[in-house]
DNA sequence: AATAATACCTATGACTCAAAGGTATATTTT
DNA sequence: AAAATATACCTTTGAGTCATAGGTATTATT
């Protein structure tokens, strides 16, 4: 876990919260907001990313709509319905595994 | 990270961690330690953590004494200083990186 | 004209861990 | 006494996840 890599298995549950809360976005405005919104101290990169989006969208989770914009193609993804449901689910797992992970790690310094 | 995965990137701190509170333990004894403070959420398996003890000794961050208990064997770890160390720097990153994800996963429900 | 920014993409490989198997002794249950 | 469970170590294999490194094309900045 050197310098700012992200635990593996967080990613995806990242993009879809971002997607509950933005309602729509695509690939490169997430990498930036990610950036902005931490400072930096998260850096989702596009060889990760667009991997992610591909799978997610292939499972049903995000559906997509290509715009064109200064003739460049975006692809807008949003949650679907089932995206929705699985993004509750993501959130609420991993706001538990954080809870237990705090438990092991910042608390009971030994007294004795 | 369906059931009760770990993170990718975790273990190797939370072995650290128990490490440096309980001042020594043995493979086993970190398996049932976790699975009970944990209250069975986090499972450190044998085959992830024995070789991941062998890397830490490896790499001079954990020394280790073998002792015979009721005719089995026991290899008790612990940190060396260079180990300790390493403990608190990945201790504090992760520490970091938890607030961080917070941040991204938890706070700011869009308004309006 | 060159560089940076925007916007998409894939192939590859490193790394981490879980699953599944193995050995051996001690204890408990049947 | 036999079977099952618990203790205690181990390795091999493979799945999953992500970073690295590359690629294309357009627009904006220097």
């Amino acid at each position: 876990m050197s310098n700012s890599n992200l635990f593996k298995g967080s990613l995806s549950t990242i993009v879809l919260k971002l997607l509950k809360e933005e309602g729509r976005m695509y690939g490169y405005e997430i990498t930036q907001k990610v950036k902005d919104a931490t400072k930096g101290k998260f850096k989702i990169t596009e060889g990760a990313l667009y991997p992610t989006l591909h799978k997610l969208e292939a499972d049903g989770i995000l559906e997509v709509e290509v715009e064109k914009v200064d003739n460049r193609l975006r692809k807008y993804y949003r949650l679907t319905e089932k995206g929705t449901t699985e993004t509750a689910k993501k959130i609420s797992e991993l706001e538990e595994y954080i809870k237990t992970l705090q438990e092991v790690i910042f608390l009971k310094p030994k007294i004795g």
